[in-house]
RNA sequence: GGUCGGAUGGCCGAGUGGCUAGGCUCAGCUCUGCAAAAGCUGCUACAGCGGUUCGAAUCCGCUUUCGACCUCCA
């Protein structure tokens, strides 16, 4: 039995998982910022992260699973005007900052739900850690590592560049920072351009603001996650993740302010996501190339040909390995609904076969072949979560179970012991660590009905030779988007698309 | 400009020294009243040029090219 291992950003290098209290685990991921609508892009961290989750409670593990919600406090552009982007966005849409916040993040949970994503143990809000906030930045200019200057604190980064390994985690050295550190208004006020704002006094338009020992101001941008990461998980806690585009500077900000304030490194495993492409680009607002859940689900996108279902997109980010690019297109996502559609058909017909073989193997070879195949997805995944090649196998595995339907393989060929691990290891994969589920539309006893019906007025046409009549009702069901399906044996099944 | 990471068959995408990845598409066959589904078979690729090696998509060097980060970003 093999373990896990994961790819650690911290040291580029993959090592063994080992949590810090045995059998428990605790994961902090970004979350996103609830000041609009979360696009493609968002959904790969979320997805990965919740399969990242799902494994370790799978290996035995009791997660304590933390992704903060971020409803204020970001700005725009730092040191410019300071505004709060929340506020900001608030104002232009006209809506006070918190109905916008609620709406987003309701929107932000619903898309959770579509990609069956499981929620968070504790779903901490940045405006509901003020106090945490503050406390922690004291904390630090205590230490010494953070200096206030005209109602606006900053974190020292060269003094802790000149003691710590400033610049690890994202491969930087700071004196290319020095020097390539844009030109900003507002830049006069920090000692050093490399340092960054842990509260930022609120100009008067700002409309989020909180009382501080520096004035009325608002939290900057990294001291939230430490904050809540901290209070829920430690000082020091196993896995944080997110998406590579947040290493520098937020995760490593975080660092650095984690390790003053508290005397120890806060993260013993990083883990990132890369990042979704759209014809080469990365998808991000800066780019403007965003696609939103939204569009995605109906297709009302220039660049989308038809809908995609939300499971058709978390099996599209599951088919690749979390650290390479993913890169978005039609004919992509066209393959990937087909190939799920055609796994999850496997999957419901391996749960319907009921095989009570109590001999041995007749074909021993085959029995051999698949034992194999279903062992192998427990190391792909403890090799650094590599969905891609789980998912390979159950293709591999796919065949037997339709070959086993259909009689091309006989019921027999494999022990009744083997059938069980498939059927096992199926649920397993399919339901419980992918976190896939059925593409269609949860039937209705009543349509049943309707449709059984249907299939036996169509069954005695076909006995009559009726074809013309048989044919009807197979055309116009399927045009309705019922599809039937004539089994060898005469039953005949039915999807609905 | 600096740092880092890619370039795999018609498309998507695994894979770090030798063994068919896998999916989608396409073609043929079996089954079938026809079709669909399913099964079987075929299409056999690793940007280019050198090098290391018995052997390289996989290691090293160079070239071309794309991207990410350096500013909010998942």
């Amino acid at each position: 039995m093999s373990e896990l291992y994961i790819y650690n950003s911290y040291t580029r290098q993959k090592e063994r998982f080992e949590p810090m209290t045995p059998g428990y685990a605790g994961l902090y991921v970004c979350g996103p910022t609830v000041s609009g609508e979360s696009h493609l892009g968002h959904a790969r961290p979320y997805v990965t992260f919740d399969v990242v989750q799902r494994y370790l409670r799978h290996l035995g593990m009791k997660v304590r699973y933390v992704r903060n919600i971020t409803d204020a406090g970001h700005f725009e552009e730092e040191g410019r005007e300071a505004i709060d982007k929340v506020g900001e966005k608030a104002k232009l849409e006209k809506m006070e900052p918190m109905e916008m916040v609620h709406k987003y993040t309701s929107m932000f949970h619903k898309g959770m739900r579509l990609f069956n994503c499981e929620e968070p143990a504790i779903e901490p809000t940045a405006t509901g850690h003020i106090v945490e906030q503050i406390d922690m930045i004291k904390v630090i200019m205590d230490k010494g590592f953070a200096y206030e200057v005209n109602g606006s604190v900053y974190f020292d980064v060269s003094k802790y560049a000149a003691e710590y390994p400033y610049g690890k985690l994202s491969g930087r050295v700071l004196e290319d920072q020095l020097e390539t550190t844009r030109e900003l208004d507002g830049q006069e006020e920090k000692r050093n351009k490399a340092d960054f704002a842990l509260w930022k006094k609120a100009p008067p338009q700002h409309i989020m603001r909180w009382n501080s020992p520096w004035g009325e101001g608002f939290p900057g941008w990294h001291i939230e996650c430490s904050a809540m990461s901290s209070k829920y998980l430690g000082e020091t806690f196993d896995i944080h993740g997110g998406g590579m585009d947040l290493q520098f500077p937020h995760h490593e900000s975080e660092i650095a302010q984690s390790h003053i304030a508290h005397g120890c490194m806060p993260v013993r495993y990083w883990m990132h996501n890369n990042m979704i492409t759209i014809n080469g680009k990365k998808m991000g607002k800066s780019y403007n190339n965003v696609i939103k859940l939204s569009e995605l689900f109906s297709g009302n996108h220039p660049l989308l040909e038809q809908p995609y279902h939300p499971m058709v997109v978390r099996f599209y980010i599951l088919q690749t390995h979390y650290r390479s690019t993913l890169d978005f297109g039609n004919e992509a996502l066209q393959a990937s609904e087909r190939a799920l559609r055609r796994l999850w058909e496997a999957y419901e017909v391996l749960q319907k076969l009921t095989l009570n073989n109590n001999g041995a193997a007749a074909d021993a070879a085959l029995d051999a072949q698949v034992r194999n195949w279903c062992g192998e997805c427990a190391d792909f995944m403890n090799d650094d979560l590599n969905t891609a090649k789980v998912i390979a196998n159950l293709f591999e595995l796919a065949p037997v179970i339709n070959g086993i339907k259909g009689g091309q393989i006989a019921t027999n060929a494999l022990s009744g012991e083997t059938m069980q691990l498939l059927q096992t290891t199926w649920k397993t994969y399919m339901e419980d660590i992918l976190g896939l589920q059925a593409l269609q539309v949860q039937q209705t006893d009543k349509l049943d009905k309707v449709l059984t019906l249907l299939i036996e007025i169509r069954k005695d046409a076909k006995k009559r030779k009726d074809f013309a009549t048989s044919d009807q009702i197979r055309n116009r069901l399927a045009e309705a988007g019922v599809v039937l399906k004539d089994e060898k044996n005469g039953d005949v099944s039915y999807t609905i698309e």
